[in-house]
This record gives C-alpha cells, sequence and structure tokens, in this order.
DNA sequence: AATGAATGAGGTTTCATTCAT
DNA sequence: TATGAATGAAACCTCATTCAT
C-alpha cells in the first residue's frame, strides 16, 4: 500500500530564461565568476558544484554571484555557452595545408584528434552528456560549435578545389562525419570515460595516418589501394 | 579578506567496493531495489538521485535500502555492473552470417549501431562518463563488457577462415576498432547528447553500408573498389 | 551465518580541533548559540542532544548552527572550553582570609564544597565524564582550570607566610589534593549522580569544618589534637 | 521571534518497569545478552550503544534480544544491576586484618583505591553519572552497593572491639567517609576523567598510608602525631 | 553594487522496534 | 522460541537562495 507515487528524483527549477533580473553589469566582475565558475564545474559537475564554492573560487560573495546570474542553472548554461563560444572554435579553425592531399588529411585528422582529447573537450562534454536532459539546449550549442563546425569545415573544403579534382566524394557533410567518426578510432571513447590510453604523439599519428588511407581508399578519385600502416601494438 | 582556501567542492568517500553489512538477502527483494535504483540513476545520474526517491520508486524504505546496499556509492556501483555485465553482452554475442562477406558485416554494423543507442547503452554511457572521475572502475568495467567485447568479437571473427580468406587484415584488433568507429558516424555522438537525430531503420541501415563499404574498400583482399551509396540527405 | 565483524559502536569522527570554515563572525550570535548548546548539553549530554533541539533551543536556523560551528563535536568542545576557561576560574580565586588559621581554612573548604556541587560544575563533571573517551582534551581543560587550579592555589597559600610558620607541610600540593578529597566527604559523590543528599549551608559548613580539623590534625606544627565536632546524623 | 518552544532534547520512552512482555526464560541466553551488552555500553555508553550492535556481539538476534529485554532503557537497567549487585560486592567483602591497626587500616585503603580505579568501577561511574538524570534508581542502586557498602562495612569495623578501644570515633559512619573521600586522594578523580595518572601499587600504597596517616592523626585514642611520610614527587 | 549571515528544505545514513516466517 | 528483514522517525549536515547592511 505505497504511498504516493509522485515527485520522483530532484528536479530542477524550471530553466529559468537567462536575465530577467540579474543585475550586475561589469564585464570584468562577470568573467571573474565565469572563470571560478569554468574550475569547479569542471572539476565536480553540476550537481556536484556548489554556489558556495564557486564564489570562494571566484573571489566574490555570494550575492554578488546573484547580481550577475540569476540561479546556478543560469550560470552553468553562461558557463557551458561561454566554453563552446570561445574556446573551442579556437582550436579549430583552419585546415592546415600540406604538399599532397594526404598529408593535409593528416594534419586535419591530427589536429581533429587533439580537439577531441583536449582536456577542454573531455570536461566539456562529460557535463552536457551528464545534463543533456536538463538542459537540451547546451548540448545543441556545444555540438553546433564543436563537431559540426568541425565537420562543415571540412565538408567545405573537400569541395572546394583543387581537393575536389582528387576526390570522388558525393556526399561531402557524410563523408566528414565518416572521417570525424574515423579519427575518433581507439583514443576518444577511452578517454571520455578516462581510462588509460595511450596519447603519445607518434600513436595519434598512427591513427590519424590510419583514419586518411581508409578515408582516401574510399573517396580518392582513380587511385590505387594505400598500402597498409605498420604499428607497434595497440596497448 | 578571503577565508582560508578549503578544498573546493565535494568529496566522495572512498569507493567502498561493495557491501560489507548490508545483511538483507532475498534476491528478489535486491533485485526490486536494483530497478528502482535504474529508473532513478538512470534518470537523474548519480548525483541527481535521491536515496528516498530510489526507495519510494522501489517500493521499500530506505531502512531497507541500507539492508541491501551499504551506501549510495555502492548501490550505484551494483548498478551499473549489473547494467553491463547482465545487459550489455545479452546484446551482442555472436555475429548473424550473411551470404555475403559485406552482407554479414552489415549485420553486424546494423547491430553494433543499434546497440551504442539502445536506451541502456546511452543511459550507461551517460551516467559513466559523468562519473569516470569517482568510480573509475566503473568505466573500465563498462568498457570491457561494452565496446571490448564487441571488438574483440568482431577481430576474431575477421581473424577466422572463410572471412580470413577473403580479407587482408594485419591488426585485426585496430581494424574492429576502427569498424567500430565507422558505425558511430553520425548518429552515435548525437544521441549520446540526446540531440534529435534520425534513428529509423533505413538511415541506420544506410550507414552500416557506408561503415562497410569504406571498411572493405580499405581491408578487402584483392577487391574492387566499391560503388558509392546513395541516401537522401543526412539530416 | 554471521557476517563480517565490522567494528561495534559508533564512532566519532576525529575530534576536530576548532572551526576551521565557519563563517559567522558575531559575537552575539554565537554566545546565543552557546546559550542554547549550554541547555541542552547540560540536560541531555553529548549523544543525547540534537542539533535541531540546539538551533531551536538558540532561536537560530540549523543553517546558522553550521555557519558558527562546523560540527556538533566542535560546538560541543567549545561549550566545554567556555565553561571551563570562564565560569569555573571565577569560581575559586582568592582565598578569603579569617582570623585564624583554621577560619581561613574553613572559608576554603566551604567554598570548594560549593564549587564542587554547583549545577555548572556538576554539569560539566558529567558530561566530560561520561565523553573523556572520545574527547580527551576536554577532560584535560577541565581538570587545568578545576581541581587542579584550586589545589595549586591552595597548596601556594600553604606554602606562604603567615600559614607556613604554623603549619609542618612537606609537599604542600599533595597535602592540597588530601585537603580537597576530604572536602569531598559525604556530599560530592552523592551529587554527582544525582542522588538526594544535604547540601544545606549548616552541613557544607560541618563537613567544611570536618575536613578542617582533620588536616590541621596532621599538618598543624606544634599543635595539640583538635577536638571533634559534634553533628545531628548524617542523613 | 522565536518559535514553539516545546520539546527540547532528545527524549527516553519513560522507563518502562522490567518485564511486563519479556517472555525469554533461558537463563543462559539472558546471560549470554547480557554479557554482549556489558561490552558494547562499557565501551560506548548508553546513547552509544546500537541494539544491532548488541545483539551481533552478544551472538543472537535482535528479536531473541527483544524476547528477553522490552526494550533499550530495560537491558540497560539490567546490565548496571547486574554489575552493581554482582560484581561490586565481590571486589570488597571483608577487611584483611594486619597486626596493627595501622596496617589493617592500609589494607582497606588499598583495596578501596584499586577497587575505585578498577574498569569496572570506572565504567559505571561513567555511564551512571551520565545518565543519572535518566535513570535515577541506577544511581541509588550503584551507591548502594559501590560506595555504601563500603563505608558501611568501614563503619562497622571501626565501631567492632578490639579497633574501638583503639580509636576515638564518635561518629563511625562520617569518619569511614572521611576515610573514603581521603582514599581517593590524587587519583580516583583524574582516573574518573580518563587522565593520565600514575597507579603503580607504589604510589596506591602511598597514597593509603598518607590516607591513614590522616585518619589515624584524628582518630586514634591518646595516640601520637604520626610523623609526614616520604614519597618522591606526586606526578 | 557588494557583502555574507541567515534560512529551511532536503541530502545520506542510523537505529529502536516490530512481526511474518 | 528464534530469527532478521522491514520500517520510518530522526540524526547530522549541505546548499541554493534571500536580504539587511
Amino acid at each position: 500500500m505505497a504511498a504516493a507515487p509522485p515527485p520522483p528524483g530532484r528536479d530542477h527549477p524550471p530553466v529559468q530564461p537567462v536575465g530577467t533580473t540579474a543585475t550586475g553589469t561589469s564585464p570584468a566582475k562577470r568573467a571573474q565568476i565565469l572563470a571560478g565558475a569554468a574550475r569547479i564545474f569542471a572539476e565536480h559537475g553540476y550537481e556536484g558544484a556548489s554556489m558556495s564554492c564557486i564564489a570562494r573560487d571566484a573571489g566574490v560573495s555570494k550575492g554578488t554571484l546573484y547580481n550577475y546570474f540569476d540561479s546556478k542553472a543560469v550560470l552553468f548554461c553562461a558557463f557551458i555557452e561561454q566554453c563552446t563560444r570561445e574556446k573551442l572554435p579556437l582550436m579549430f579553425r583552419r585546415i592546415d595545408e600540406g604538399a599532397t592531399l594526404a598529408e593535409s588529411l593528416e594534419h586535419v585528422a591530427t589536429a581533429l584528434i587533439q580537439l577531441i582529447i583536449s582536456p577542454i573537450s573531455l570536461m566539456l562534454n562529460r557535463v552536457i552528456v551528464s545534463e543533456a536532459g536538463n538542459f537540451p539546449e547546451l548540448a545543441q550549442t556545444f555540438w553546433t560549435h564543436g563537431p559540426q563546425q568541425a565537420t562543415s569545415i571540412l565538408a567545405a573544403w573537400l569541395a572546394r578545389a583543387p581537393q575536389s579534382d582528387l576526390l570522388d566524394v558525393p556526399d561531402p557533410l557524410f563523408a566528414a562525419e565518416q572521417f570525424y567518426a574515423l579519427c575518433q578510432t581507439h583514443i576518444a571513447g577511452r578517454a571520455r570515460m578516462q581510462l588509460p590510453v595511450d596519447t603519445s604523439d607518434e600513436y595519434i599519428a598512427f591513427v590519424a595516418r590510419s583514419a586518411v588511407r581508409v578515408f582516401l581508399n574510399t573517396y580518392q578519385r582513380d587511385g590505387q589501394r594505400l598500402p597498409p600502416l605498420p604499428y607497434r601494438a595497440t596497448p
């Protein structure tokens, strides 16, 4: 004869839209607070972070905190937005050209892998994945500024001469996503779960070359099959 | 006049291995509690779930909860372990054979994609990623029973006749990981972040076929390049 | 089928020295809380007191309680320290001189007895004795500020002229402790256990005189044996 | 603007009179339970002991515990009663006669000191003092079987020939209490608070002789003043 | 605008006691 | 009679949020 069935789990206050009553106006203070929030959210996640902790780390009072951000949820959103909008794009902006098509793609692959396993990316991935149900718009923002931007830039590059002359890519966006997927071989999944994994430059280079080889074996126009790559054991 | 700099954020108590003093012994009740825990942990994550809530959902008192599991951390571990050990392997056990190599691989790819985006996998991925720092052994367990088992089975299959006669795969494990990575094209990342994504059987089949095509273009022995695949727009 | 033999009974967390992160700073509020704590601890002891109860009695919220004192143990220590450091010394500071040596000692004895059976002393004795195992430093503090101070002052007085001329006390500290022990005749032990006992001024005076008589019969220089004292029945 | 004033502190259930519904009848089991209760109560006090712990330590189930004792309070009372009635008297039953009056009294004093600082006495003193407010009858029982019995026996001995011929003790009971008080010099108070104190046989003998000397200097009939006693510093 | 003391609901966990087996 | 799983009240403590200064 169970009692009431109702509210399972903790509820977030309905995610207030940003900036209804927050009155703080100093950009410097705002940045200072966000810096503190970044450290604490990154280390402890959303639920594990406390506003007192953030205020202390940021060097402001809790009152000031609430002058700039209406609630913990709003502060969390602002933190994620700032990271995705400001930090991610800086890490992946243009494609370093190489002497050959394969070299250029290897540069891209290496940069992608390093981006994916960078601390900031892993942290964003972690907190966003864990709070995706409560803050769906953050996942969208992250995806737009992260993976989507990366694959879009790559797709555009694939479709642009002179690369397009050497390639046969009917659907550049999908091909770019396959390339992006191949770049996640072995390393990305383990890194996201903080499992031990070889992230040496040599192994990253091997994964990158392997991804390029597999990619070009399908999408290179009239090309020969590329030879397999040697590497000492995947640890 | 900032105060002392005490450690920011909360800490988990050293993750107790598993129950030491719990006295509950009824398997049915234990399963009942784990079922409730599953619902709440899955929806709210570790920090977001409350023991009161789990007890209510499971239909037992909090005292009973603690008779079966010494702490929230222990309950969480038991829940993850049960899911990874019991649920995951059931979903990916053998490779359905098809008429051709490509058909067999397409079966594998389809099964993998469906496994990856199954609610149970997504949920496990979410909670494990978000708590990987606090419960590292759970990440290891999940990886061992999930992705690692999948790639191991696939690698073994690739190295076994008659497939091995048709293929040229010097490093089957790495190749299997590339195949696994290719299967995550477009869908997996978005699903993990609960972003809207086409998970229709048709699109999954397309991604699977595309993965197989790219894979075989590299690893098929003496094969011709496979033709590109048509699909209506990646949404 | 007994389970593991985990440690029986509860343990106190390692007795934290004193507040580390408490942020409350208002001395008035702190005193207000300590007053409430005093009432509850005095009546119910350490284990029997609850923080909710202390907060209610002090007229503050539980949050405020924890702003001023990091934990129950810290609050308890602060309460004991305050009582021993502030209350006890005030009650026994100097020796009222009388016309004769015996009169002076009777003043001392009377004051000692009244101190020992004062509510504050009895309460401190009670809670410290019961928690001596968990808070050893509190017992030390109490002893230093209570009995030890009393006997030290008395010993110094005994060794100082003109008393020293009238006495023959080779070991003043031990003699003072004997005097202190004699002052506890009949009354002190019963009072500590809250047993009914005659604490009238007359009976206290009788016990004091009896103690002085026995003391001087040993330590008075060249004195005659003092005659016995009449008193109507020890109840 | 304080809220409601009401129930301060935790309340004990009205101390149920023993044996209303308890149905256990095996004396062996009862003794077994009391033995477990003794260990736990002695170590953790009344509030700090848990019935589960006692049941485990005694090797019985909690159900059996409640078959023999209606409540924790009843069990505690039974434990104290048993200790005071059975253990204490065994430790102080008769007075060992010596060649002289002083020798006999020194035997008594030594035995008293050792009784007072015996673990069982200290433990009983501790738990009874701390719970005297909640269980007043236990304090009475302890006092009757402990200090009161000791002083009564001593008073009777003092009043009995041949001692009475050598002494001049108008009020033997009060004199016995003074003797009892003198025996507590230096050691007893510190031991009750678990403070470090010299309890060597030599120091106990010194305290005993000192007590006897002071006692006889007052109560010995026509005797000379006894000389002071040397001892190396009271540590 | 900035502070931080105050709040009180809610977190995890313990425990005396009951009762079906 | 003996068991120990189940209960739910209450323990200590935290934290997002408010508001007087």
